[in-house]
DNA sequence: CCATCTTCCTTCGAAATCGAAGACAAAGCG
DNA sequence: CGCTTTGTCTTCGATTTCGAAGGAAGATGG
């Protein structure tokens, strides 16, 4: 593996590159209004990191007016970083250069059951894979980062009693990986994965919250345009006691949370009891979409119940736009009924400008985060 | 009136002078370390700040091993801020240096109900009058700012939809104050100062939730050491749906608000029923004090409300602590009720190291907080 | 086509910042 | 006491950044 070089940036040079990489700018102009750098050290920066290989000229962007901008992107060949969001059953993993655009994107099937080792190894020995067959030759791999379906310490890398990952708690992930790789490793739980990669998507709205909805309920919170983790464990909504018809006992010991009611796995559960047998939250969506009025009725409900959830959030945090994601996110019924409890039983003040929408950044939105945050990591 | 002149500072002397003043840091060597500026740096604008006589070097400090540091602080004479913070009843009053530090504090009567013209125009001259008597001679004033029992603006300095303040929807208070002073005027929520002023009183806690419990119920949020405003609106707990035995109609038009039953006015609305009178929220305390039984019993459940509410707020925020301030913070019933709920429902991994405490600020932390951010505006 | 405007980018002297080296001042310890 | 350790603060030359001015390149509008 051709790549332990450190980037040789530094101090300025760093921001610069990293406004860049992350889309933030694409001139010089930009560069400075956004750095608050004057205009000429920009130039001389800039100059230093295309006369280093790290950033291309590349065309001109558009004006209104005025001689157009000639337009900066980070040079393919700066280098690339692997990522993955590792799921219960499959892991999307890829490649991506250090602009955080993916060179390629791939799903795999997996076993997180098999314990943190295995897992781990296999997701190494497939980077390497994708290494060989889609890296260009000569560039360096920069950093590795994934995401994970549990909670994670993102100080230590850890991931912390994770509620459907046997043998992994308290497992040094992080370590793990960089045993394989001598460069910035990053450990993540999906959902704030998911949340930084939709921010990109959404320019202007420094406050998210970002739903997974999948097998199970996760969230993650974008506070002033960063990703808020409060002491590791931030965007928990999944055991917030609702108000149900019956009485259903969580995992984690206490009565009607909601995810027993609205997550994946519950609305899987419910329907094995109507005799409709599903084997992962995307067949419930398909179900909605055949119009089986089971389903819809769960998932209508499901909705209801995150959106009474949410709207305690929202008044308190008063986001921006709420952005549902993950596996049931395209089940229509879901999102409006979300929409519904928010806008019924929120304050006016709250909602006036609030959207509410699924994801914008589609399929690989948590792998870009995970690039996002990689870059922070790789252009100290 | 003298001082209208703009402070001589600005870039990395006034970050400097910001540190200090917000005590963050009261040596050289502190301010090295936390500016991130080079210590030669730091020392030659201490210079010229001292020279300008806004800084000033008082004693050393201690040392644990080596060189004792030249303690600074901020000259008394560099300026003054004049503070608010304004009740429906009552206001307080008080004149700070630029460190934040409080010279006068008074407690006046007063009533919001006249309307915004009076009241403002009261609430200056009440400044002149302390100013006259209690200000230095020749220390020039610096910046006025005031807290609003109300949702504020913060970019316009408008008090909007505000519930129990009429005749003020929309009104202008910060460029009404503004007409009495050439200065920055700061207009903000009550809870958001207090909690701003809390802060202070908590280091190494970077994310607090501060509570205001006294005739309504609000809540301040800190996010990563800043107040965290949302669109404005953030920090509303007081609309929240709770799961009461009876159901009861909010103000604001939806049934079951924690303010319709766990709010002091909703406390004395509930002891009037049993022929028990109270005219203020601190007088439902003497009575829990005196042992009066309906007294404790509601307000017990006034904290089990709340707590239930803050369980969504801490696993989702997983702050580093809960601080609960206001009136009704005296009564040991309610936070011992507000903690039992918290650490029965949420997450361990939330709970782990959160602490739940009442105030520590004392009774002047919202001006404090009103300094602290009028600083912010002032040293720009 | 030409004057005019806007925006982008560079040039160059002035100012701010850095960093290494060292002076200064105390605490800890034999 | 002297010696070491730890920490604070200043000096000074090298580096970086700033900011004003102006050149470059295109849009706009007659």
């Amino acid at each position: 593996m051709s790549g332990k070089e450190r980037l040789p940036v530094r101090g300025a040079q760093g921001d610069l590159l990293r406004l860049v990489a992350t889309g933030h700018a694409e001139s010089r102009a930009q560069l400075a209004r956004i750095s608050g750098l004057a205009a000429s050290s920009v130039s001389l920066r800039v100059e230093e990191l295309i006369d280093a290989g790290l950033l291309v000229e590349e065309g001109s962007g558009t004006s209104r007016g005025g001689r157009r901008p000639r337009r900066l992107r980070v040079s393919p060949t700066a280098g690339l970083l692997a990522v993955a969001d590792l799921g219960a059953h499959h892991a999307r993993l890829g490649l991506l250069d250090l602009s955080g655009a993916p060179l390629v994107v791939e799903e795999r099937a997996c076993d997180i059951a098999l314990g943190p080792e295995a897992t781990l190894d296999w997701m190494a020995a497939s980077f390497d894979e994708l290494l060989l067959t889609h890296g260009p030759p000569g560039v360096p791999l920069r950093g590795v980062g994934t995401g994970m379906p549990g909670p994670v310490d993102p100080a230590s890398g850890r991931v912390v009693s994770p509620s459907r990952m046997p043998g992994w708690h308290n497992f040094p992930v992080a370590e793990h990986l960089g045993a394989h790789y001598d460069l910035p490793v990053l450990v993540e739980n999906d959902a704030n994965l998911l949340a930084v990669g939709e921010a990109r998507s959404w320019p202007g709205c420094d406050n998210l919250m970002v739903l997974k909805a999948g097998s199970g309920i996760g969230c993650g919170v974008i506070v002033d345009g960063r990703l808020h983790r409060g002491r590791g464990a931030a965007g928990d909504i999944s055991h917030v006691r609702v108000r149900a018809d019956s009485s259903t006992m969580c995992s984690c010991g206490h009565p009607d949370c909601l995810e027993a009611y609205a997550s994946g796995a519950a609305l899987m559960g419910a329907l094995s009891e109507f005799g409709i047998a599903t084997r992962r939250p995307g067949d419930v969506v398909a179900l909605v979409e055949d119009g089986v009025p089971e389903a819809t009725a769960l998932v209508r409900n499901a909705g209801r119940l995150i959106g009474e959830v949410l709207t305690v959030l929202v008044n308190f945090l008063n986001p921006d736009a709420i952005v549902v994601g993950g596996s049931l996110s395209t089940a229509e019924p879901l999102i409006s009924s979300i929409r519904a409890a928010v806008y019924e039983r929120c304050l006016p003040l709250a909602t006036r400008d609030l959207e509410i929408a699924v994801t914008r950044g589609g399929p690989d939105a948590a792998l870009l985060g995970a690039g996002s945050l990689l870059l922070d990591a790789v252009l100290g």
